[in-house]
RNA sequence: UGGGCGAUCGUCUAAUGGUAGGACAGUGCCCUUUGGAGGCACUUGUCUAGGUUCGAAUCCUAGUCGCCCAGCCA
């Protein structure tokens, strides 16, 4: 797997605190020679989406920065959720995404020490089995506003702690009969201090330990000393952990091992757009979508086949940057540092996606003639091709109207344009069918235009994108929108759901667009502009026979703005 | 109503006691062989009330609003 990341330069940092953080870490020598360590701590239940891409790029970026070291660990210490086609994926998209780790972790290399860390704490008396039911367990644990109460097992003797924690490992018990707890505070206004669960009891095949335990870590045991044992100086992790930072520092104080500090950030939110994991796999589950790489899906496999590139993705994260407040970002800027990417590398190419036949009276019968073109206008150095043009071509059916509106600047009987880089066009007369519809539209040229200028100087309002019909290539077009309607897809009426939001028209396949005959050459590589159209990619679904491209986003259309100011 | 965290243009984010700046979005104009791109300009903001200070987005006090926490999930 090749990195993506040398292909354009990094955006500068910007200022955040999390840097600030490190670099006063740095100044003050508080970790002494020690070099920043940071990691990335995926669970492999899911795929990554554009949120964890975040993290990513605070967890590489920022060590990378510090002349520091990324480790990426799985936090696989829940083997009922857990996957090995997770863990593939997920090391997929990171190398994708333009990163690379130091070194592979998983959690669950450390079930060995954790487990004598966890006869450490009963020895020391911080520790002890319970035999409490979970329901029983929520009912001690007390609420919000009142505090617990001890349970009637928390005074065993080091003894018998020991030998029941033993016997849970050997296997002896039943799923759910005991715990294994920390001994902290039943009265702390901090719920996770209420003596926290370390270890449950589950009989379940884990993805890499198999059934070597049936004994495993939560969460609050297993990542603070997973950190502190890869020697992890900036455990960075979202807000939502800022309550359990007490309990992490608790572990590593009694345990008296490396110090690792964890510090929260906002994760990123953005508008029309879904980042729970749950409700992710929800879609897939149940066939709202096609698949975790559904181009449509915010995962990182999604955007990868929608033709995103990781470099703007890269650009946006750092230019949204991190801080404590919970905000919801507009996704029209994730979309502006594509469109601005795409826009300089993107090669151009002219496709037709709802063809109209048009006609040139006047061009010879049988005569073919190649236009020369530029292949990205924003970069000579891509060079030109030459595209085939002759008396039938497809131009977009929205380019003509029979009767234009105002400011209408396209084709209509009796008005000059430019088809790109060949003629000047004049349309005449149109045909319909027994429907009504326009089937074809009959024009003449200016054949002293070709090249698309007319020696006599005159201007033309409109330059129109076309295909030669005998020439072009058919290809499936695949038009992507938003998967939801509302700005936040959670937003619903007493009863609903976010399903209730999805957008009906968030895909739209045109079976039989016309494409110039050099797109029959495209890869999976390639990225495109169709001009005045958008920007496109080709998918794997397509076939020797058959092309399927995917519209990553379509161009900006001030046309279509002003339309529908009109129609208001 | 216990605890934790937070509040700066419509949105995201800088300013670390010394000119409130950038990006996105929006609007207008210019330019254009993509109604794309580009250029120029404009608009809008420090949650509130007090206080400290020559000077406060920044420090203090009180309030308001928002998010998170009662899994044997992470």
């Amino acid at each position: 797997m090749t990195l993506n990341r040398s292909e354009a330069p990094e955006t500068p940092a910007l200022s955040n605190f999390l840097r600030d953080i490190i670099a006063e870490d740095v100044r003050t020598r508080k970790y002494g020679d020690a070099t920043i360590q940071t990691r990335f701590p995926p669970e492999p239940n899911g795929y990554l989406h554009i949120g964890h891409a975040k993290a990513i790029c605070l967890d590489f970026g920022l060590a990378d920065e510090f002349g520091g070291k990324t480790n990426l660990r799985f936090d696989d210490t829940n083997p009922e959720k857990e996957e090995q086609e997770y863990v593939d994926s997920i090391q997929r998209d990171i190398h994708w995404l333009g990163f690379d780790w130091e070194r592979l972790c998983f959690a669950s290399d450390y079930f060995g020490q954790l487990y004598e860390w966890a006869l450490q704490l009963i020895r020391a008396g911080k520790a002890y089995v319970d035999d409490l039911s979970a329901d029983q367990i929520r009912q001690y644990r007390g609420t919000l506003t009142e505090p617990g109460k001890e349970s009637p097992w928390r005074n065993r003797s080091v003894e018998e702690n020991l030998d029941l924690f033993q016997r849970m490992k050997a296997g002896e018990f039943s799923d759910g009969s005991r715990v294994l707890r920390a001994k902290i505070d039943m009265a702390s206004p901090n719920l996770n201090m209420r003596d926290p669960v370390m270890y449950r009891i589950l009989h379940a095949t884990h993805h890499r330990t198999g059934d070597d335990w049936c004994i495993y870590p939560m969460y609050d045991y297993a990542h603070g000393q997973s950190d502190s044992i890869e020697q992890v100086t900036h455990s960075m992790c979202s807000l939502e952990f800022a309550d359990h930072q007490p309990l992490y520092r608790w572990f590593i104080e009694q345990l008296g091992i490396f110090p690792s500090q964890q510090i929260e950030f906002d994760r990123l939110s953005l508008t029309y757009t879904l980042l729970s994991k749950r409700k992710l796999l929800q879609l897939v589950k149940e066939g709202f979508v096609n698949g975790w790489d559904d181009p449509r899906m915010p995962t990182l496999s999604g955007l990868r086949r929608r033709g995103f590139s990781p470099e703007a993705l890269r650009t946006f994260i750092n230019t949204v940057g991190a801080s404590r407040t919970n905000g919801i970002v507009d996704i029209e800027m994730l979309e502006h540092f594509q469109r601005d990417y795409l826009n300089r590398r993107a090669r151009r190419a002219m496709a037709v996606l709802r063809p109209l036949k048009l006609i040139i009276d006047n061009y010879p019968e049988n005569q073919v003639e190649h236009v020369e073109v530029q292949n990205n206008p924003e970069d000579p150095s891509a060079g030109t091709r030459l595209v085939p043009f002759s008396r039938e071509i497809y131009i977009e059916m929205d380019d003509f109207r029979e009767l234009p509106p105002p400011k209408y600047y396209r084709l209509s009987p009796g008005k000059e344009v430019r088809l790109r880089n060949a003629y000047f066009v004049t349309a005449h007369s149109i045909v319909k069918d027994s429907a009504g519809n326009i089937v074809e539209v009959h024009c003449t040229y200016d054949p002293a235009s070709r090249g698309g200028n007319s020696p006599d100087g005159r201007k033309v309002k409109s330059t129109m994108h076309w295909v030669s019909a005998a020439h072009a290539i058919s290809a499936e077009v695949r038009l992507y929108d938003k998967l939801f309607s509302k700005p936040d897809p959670n937003d619903v009426p007493e009863g609903g759901t976010f399903l209730d939001n999805l957008n009906p028209d968030s895909l739209q396949i045109l079976a039989d667009a016309r494409l110039e005959p050099s797109l029959a050459g495209a890869t999976a590589e390639d990225r495109y502009q169709f001009e005045r159209v958008g920007y496109f990619c080709l998918d794997p679904d397509s076939s020797e026979t058959k092309k399927v491209f995917n519209r990553t986003l379509p161009l900006k259309d001030s046309w279509a703005k002003i339309e529908k100011k009109a129609g208001v």
